[in-house]
DNA sequence: ACGAATATGATGCCAAGGCTACACTTTCTT
DNA sequence: AAGAAAGTGTAGCCTTGGCATCATATTCGT
């Protein structure tokens, strides 16, 4: 987790700026967004397999994401930190209340990025693999833009 | 760096896919691309600062990117590392001819996302802040995608 | 020209996210 | 039911990208 630089009661001086529109509110804002991706990503895929009738499993887990166990076992931990999940030792993960409306938001983010790139003219498997960095820094400003482009289209 | 999990043989014995459409596939080419966007802004940085008449002095990227200067110092080792840029003690950075030609494809990428996001509706401020984050996750294929729609649209 | 201010560089610390290796449960198969 | 196979957890190591702090170098102002 990035700590706050020692001049940050300098640069906040002007009484607390939410958009920060600096160059370097902008590079803090995608660093911020950066340390919650991975967590999206497993809550994510913690949700679908749950959905799709399956136990969400640290290796099941593992190899969807293409790491170890032992990597997926340290992000579930972290998630378990972050309050998204709960898991006891050898009976699956499974996600809090917080950790479901997380999974909800970013898959429907995720079909939404998808289906703009696609309606840009993007082919399918680029479009599928260029949404799974996207989505992480698609704000809800633009996620409603996006929304009303497609809708746009009819 | 992200070594390769020890069952790689296994995962590759189909011989080797350039594009492996598969969930952890994907996941593997969004943290490779995560792995660069660091260089690329740096790289961009200090090219603009050149191009705009100043030097690229550590405390200067430093402070458009918002980090200290011991942390701009450590990705400018990285950059002369990865043979982007030179620095002599107490004498700024300068971007070597592949540097200069990776700050100008960044560039470039960073102001088609800003106009695709702002042609599909994005608000300016929105559009400028999640370009800063999109940007390294656009592929060659998305973005020539972006050129063609943005063309369509005279 | 010299002292103060500022910039620089080197260290050392931290957390995240990878990995391997090893020990221990569970589960499956016979 | 017992042994093999598969899954799980822990520990230790690495790199990246943050940070603070300290000592040194450079630059600036008088």
């Amino acid at each position: 987790m990035p700590r706050r630089p020692a001049d940050a009661q300098q640069r906040q001086a002007a009484p607390n700026l939410p958009a920060e529109p600096t160059q370097a509110g902008r590079f803090e804002q995608a660093r911020r967004v950066q340390s919650m991706a991975l967590l999206e990503d497993y809550a994510e895929l913690i949700a679908d397999l749950h959905a799709t009738g399956g136990e969400a499993r640290p290796t099941d887990i593992a190899r969807r994401l293409g790491v170890t166990h032992a990597t997926a076992i340290k992000a579930i931990t972290r998630l378990k930190r972050e309050g998204l999940a709960t898991a006891r030792p050898y009976r699956g993960v499974f996600l809090t209340e917080e950790g479901e409306q997380l999974a909800a938001r970013v898959k429907a983010r995720h079909l939404l990025v998808v289906e703009v790139l696609r309606a840009i003219g993007v082919p399918p498997d680029a479009a599928e693999q260029d949404a799974e960095g996207i989505e992480h820094h698609v704000s809800d400003i633009t996620l409603q833009a996006f929304a009303r482009f497609l809708k746009g289209l009819k």
